[in-house]
DNA sequence: AACTCGGGGCA
DNA sequence: TGCCCAGAGTT
């Protein structure tokens, strides 16, 4: 069984007093900037990605301007975010198709933000999220894992644990609670070696007291 | 729902 | 050097 609705929000709760500082990984000034800075950093840290994107955006931060690279050139630019052949190719298109659908602005919907090449659903919440002031909740690897392991959901796919996470939490919680979770993820409840002695959740944890994934 | 894919990270 | 992984796309 998973936690209740009460038990959800004193998680959530004590969540932020662990993470106070905690806030979207990926910090850019405009939608476009994150789209892409979040497309980049599937499969790569976002240590990279803000390396990369810091270069990259100094000339090209807009569509218009993203679109006059060739795939090559802008190769050239991510080469250090892991599948970039890939990415470069989606970027591009992307963009054409935001400057040509979409009058060069963010589609304003998580559906159409899908529409784009590249984007999935754990960045198209992304985007919604923490730009468009969507209440979404991204689930990448560290948050279906801590989910799992805290009793906030019980899945066996990210989908099932996005459904179930806005089923147990207020909408004004998903945003916060997507970052909540990712903090979480990264500096305590790792996948290898999670460090439970100093989790402040450990008491109601279900993996801490013994139980599988 | 399950499989594939391209490259990086790490053993 | 080979195994594993994260997220998108495809069937």
């Amino acid at each position: 069984m998973p936690l209740t609705k009460k038990e959800a929000m004193e998680v959530y709760e004590r969540l932020e007093k662990m993470f106070p500082d905690a806030r979207a990984e990926l910090d850019y000034t405009t939608p476009y900037e994150l789209l892409i800075a979040t497309i980049l950093s599937a499969q790569c840290t976002d240590v990279r990605v803000n390396k990369v994107t810091k270069v990259l955006f100094q000339e090209h931060d807009t569509p218009e301007k993203m679109v006059r690279l060739s795939q090559e050139e802008l190769e050239g630019y991510i080469k250090s975010c892991g599948v970039y052949r890939n990415k470069a190719k989606n970027i591009l298109a992307a963009s054409r198709i935001i400057i040509e659908s979409w009058g060069g602005e963010i589609p304003p919907t998580i559906e159409d933000l899908m529409t784009l090449p590249g984007v999935g659903r754990k960045t198209a919440n992304v985007v919604a999220s923490n730009v468009l002031g969507i209440p979404a909740i991204a689930v990448d690897t560290h948050v279906f894992r801590v989910s799992n392991r805290l009793g906030l959901a019980e899945s066996k796919n990210v989908d099932g644990t996005e459904k179930q996470l806005m089923a147990i939490w207020p909408e004004d919680c998903w945003t916060k609670g997507h970052h909540l979770l990712i903090f979480l993820g990264r500096r305590i409840c790792k996948a290898q070696r999670p460090l439970c002695e100093e989790c402040d959740l450990n008491d109601l944890c279900r993996y801490y007291q013994g139980a599988s994934e």
